[in-house]
DNA sequence: AAACCGGGGCT
DNA sequence: AGCCCAGGTTT
């Protein structure tokens, strides 16, 4: 016996199903700028830009960050060649930056091997998981992949009522419902009817090309499905950092580890919020190591990141290592703040504009 | 299972 | 103006 509830529908209402979804696409489809060509045989390196951007960015705010990241590596070979702080720049403000240094580690190996040809290839690239592998072969190969993201969760789980769909489950009727004619497109359709008709909060039920068979709109709650996933709570998290010389040419650090790895950022020590004096120790731990003096505060700044919520007191330093042009180094939103603060504080009442 | 980041929607 | 949410891959 299967390991999921089979898909329902007869063969014939799977068919009527397919084709409505498909001539919705057809018709209502998003126009984007990665779907050029012929629907399954879309160009690999602008499917694959898109889709590892894509991961964890909505489409509105990717078409600018795919804009800046092709007009600067327009080919995988201009992308294999480039050094990795310039790939940051071009991601830089998009976030989850392992994905930029996924893909230029991916576009090395692509650049001398050539593109993936098929779901296995593709998987097996760094930063290409089983969501993406599925998108890629399927788009560009037409092969028989059915994707599962957040948009095919949630029209699975409306469609046939699943308050709590697993992985298994939605893959099993991802699987199911794909349409082996059009695997490319199939995929696209139902990516663009989550991210316009079937949105997470206000579903646009009346437009949508699957009401007839859809079990959610039938019991009149779509948003019930699925249900909303239990979130850690935000960490209260300080740290001073320290401007040394002007917010466009300081003392910048390269970031290690998983948190905003390989950016660039203001140098930074963390400190308990509660213990007396722990601020000013931090300060003056940070000044030893940079071998600087510290100098006045020049304010707070705020930043919610993952489950952090981080807030940064900026002080002037003097001495230390070399300044280094800021507006070339990829740097965080939060370091982005803090040197506007700087900027603001350096001239507050005048200057040009 | 938990961590990664930023923006957009809703209150 | 804030809070809350969503989201693929990796470790």
């Amino acid at each position: 016996m299967p390991a999921f509830t089979p898909t329902p529908f007869t063969p014939a209402q799977l068919t009527e199903l397919r084709a409505a979804l498909l001539n919705w696409f057809d018709r209502q489809g998003r126009d984007l700028p990665w779907r050029q060509g012929q629907e399954g045989r879309r160009d690999p390196y602008r499917a694959w830009v898109a889709e590892v951007l894509l991961q964890q960015t909505q489409v509105a705010r990717g078409l600018t960050y795919y804009q800046r990241f092709l007009d600067t590596f327009p080919t995988v070979q201009a992308l294999a060649a480039a050094p990795e702080s310039e790939v940051l720049k071009a991601w830089e403000g998009c976030g989850y930056y392992a994905r930029a240094r996924n893909l230029h580690r991916a576009a090395q190996h692509v650049a001398t091997h050539g593109f993936p040809q098929d779901f296995v290839g593709w998987l097996a690239l760094p930063g290409v998981g089983p969501y993406t592998a599925a998108a890629l072969s399927s788009l560009t190969g037409n092969e028989a992949r059915a994707v599962n993201d957040g948009n095919v969760r949630r029209v699975l789980a409306r469609l046939h009522a699943q308050t709590h769909p697993t992985p298994a489950w939605v893959q099993g009727h991802a699987d199911a419902l794909l349409d082996p004619a059009r695997p490319g497109a199939w995929n696209e359709a139902v990516m663009d009817l989550g991210a316009t008709l079937c949105t997470p909060r206000t579903p646009q039920c009346p437009a949508c090309p699957l009401r007839p068979w859809c079990q959610a709109h039938v019991l009149g709650t779509p948003t019930a499905y699925p249900a909303p996933k239990a979130r850690p709570a935000a960490q209260e998290v300080h740290a001073v950092a320290v401007l040394i010389g002007t917010p466009v040419c300081a003392v910048l650090e390269r970031r290690a580890g998983p948190l905003l790895g390989g950016l660039m950022g203001l140098p930074t020590q963390p400190f308990e919020p509660g213990a007396p004096g722990a601020q000013t120790g931090a300060l003056a731990d940070l000044c030893t190591r940079l071998h600087a003096t510290p100098g006045p505060a020049l304010g707070q700044v705020t930043h919610t990141m993952t489950h952090r919520r981080i807030t940064l007191h900026l002080y002037r330093a003097d001495g230390g290592p070399d300044p280094q042009d800021v507006r070339t180094a990829a740097l965080s939103r939060l370091d982005h703040k803090a040197l506007h603060l700087a900027q603001a504080h350096a001239a507050p009442l005048f200057g040009p504009e």
